[in-house]
DNA sequence: ATTTGACTTAAACATACGTTTGAGTTACAA
DNA sequence: TTGTAACTCAAACGTATGTTTAAGTCAAAT
């Protein structure tokens, strides 16, 4: 390769992103990317080969941005003392499901992505349960046993959907809870209130205490702001 | 008027729900719906004058039909003489907040033109806020507040959120939920379940007893079927 | 200076879209 | 029988869609 600009290829990644997660697939145009990205309309086919290609590729550079950053909660409560200790763990795990659509730093349309693949029975759904989903799944279980040993699997597994199920709600109803509230936007010190109430739900139905307030650090989520980046 | 046959009107109100809540508004060509209805192209745009048209007639249609059915919980939660009995209301109150979205003979395409137009920042979310989501907003609300007096109004809207936001998880992430567990679909005892872990976590976060079993009948979902249909 | 390969571009391609037209059909009223 | 209004239909309308083409630009390698 002689040289290589890899500019239009960001640059339409990026307003495809946007687009679609703002207005579907089928809402948004290879026209409408290629303005937006001010990039020539066959750029899309010459660096992606396809509309379909191009979202693909979208969803899987979404897909590797948008986890469930597990900071060792597993361990962490298997050598918990006490029940407190554990509320207070099983708060920050909270914390971090959240992070995971709104910590700063993290566009929104990435989650709004990832809420729209979660509707269509699409390929889509199958890759991002299987990159997103199942590893959050499956973590946040473990830690619920561990914070609980008496839980079956299937009450486990039903803790995970309280407390995902919670986050995602505000993540993919977020326009809805905005217009109800008659807010403008989630505000730091709302989706403060909304994790603590969230992880307060979850202990009480483990039988656990309240969690306490965070000892070490000031309890937002800017803690999780975006890793960096990674070259291609 | 002389005569009228409401027949292809209602084929394509009917087909146009199916295919807008599984493809989406752009998604779904009138093409497409004229088919499925066995009816001609242009008898969308005689009977509803345009495709836009017949969106908001099909939503208008689900949103008169998906609401929390509320059974007296208020008056109920304000009469209870223990708190194990306010507990059973809110088991009750959980269970009619899924039966909106789960009762046995309701269509599973209104559920997802719903959480399809959550999405969308149209019109049709205004709407749907204005006639499913604030009223079982302000119901929730004040059935929480009578249930523990001591809950501010932000803490019984955060209660809110937790169950409602557990009901629409269950319903707006479902194919990512059956694939994660391995099932087909939500069988009655998976929901009944679903049910009695979402009243449990409520319960729990109001510092109240745990449900007790369902006293005056088997406890599912078909007390809650569909009402008779209104002629228009 | 020429070639090479990466990249951009305007234009054209065929298809699919939402909508409109105008003729046709049916059932009932006058 | 004629008239009217509700309704259906095949065909066409203009536009927008995803994709392809072929010419063109530019920087580095030969």
């Amino acid at each position: 390769m002689a040289h290589e600009s890899h500019d239009t290829k960001e640059a339409l990644l990026l307003a495809a992103g946007e687009l679609f997660a703002e207005r579907g697939y089928d809402g948004t145009s290879i026209r409408a990317i290629a303005e937006k990205a001010k990039a020539n309309i066959a750029a899309i086919n010459y660096h992606f080969g396809s509309k379909d290609a191009l979202y693909a590729s979208v969803l899987g550079h979404v897909c590797r941005k948008v986890h469930f950053a597990d900071a060792g909660y597993l361990e962490s409560v298997r050598g918990a003392a006490s029940a407190q200790e554990k509320a207070n763990i099983l708060r920050d795990a909270t914390r971090a499901v959240f992070a995971k659509d709104f910590a700063p730093g993290r566009p929104a349309w990435h989650t709004r992505m990832i809420m729209r693949s979660l509707m269509e029975p699409s390929p889509a759904l199958q890759k991002v349960v299987h990159d997103v989903f199942r590893p959050e799944f499956e973590a946040l279980k473990a830690i619920f046993r561990a914070a609980k040993p008496t839980l079956t699997e299937e009450d486990a597994e039903f803790m995970v959907f309280s407390l995902a199920g919670q986050e995602m709600f505000y993540s993919f109803a977020q326009s809805g809870v905005l217009i109800l509230l008659g807010r403008r936007d989630y505000e730091p010190a709302f989706l403060e209130k909304a994790i603590e109430h969230v992880a307060r739900c979850v202990t009480a139905a483990l039988g656990l205490p309240a969690p306490s307030l965070p000892d070490n650090q000031s309890g937002d989520l800017s803690a999780f702001d975006e890793e960096g980046e990674h070259a291609e």
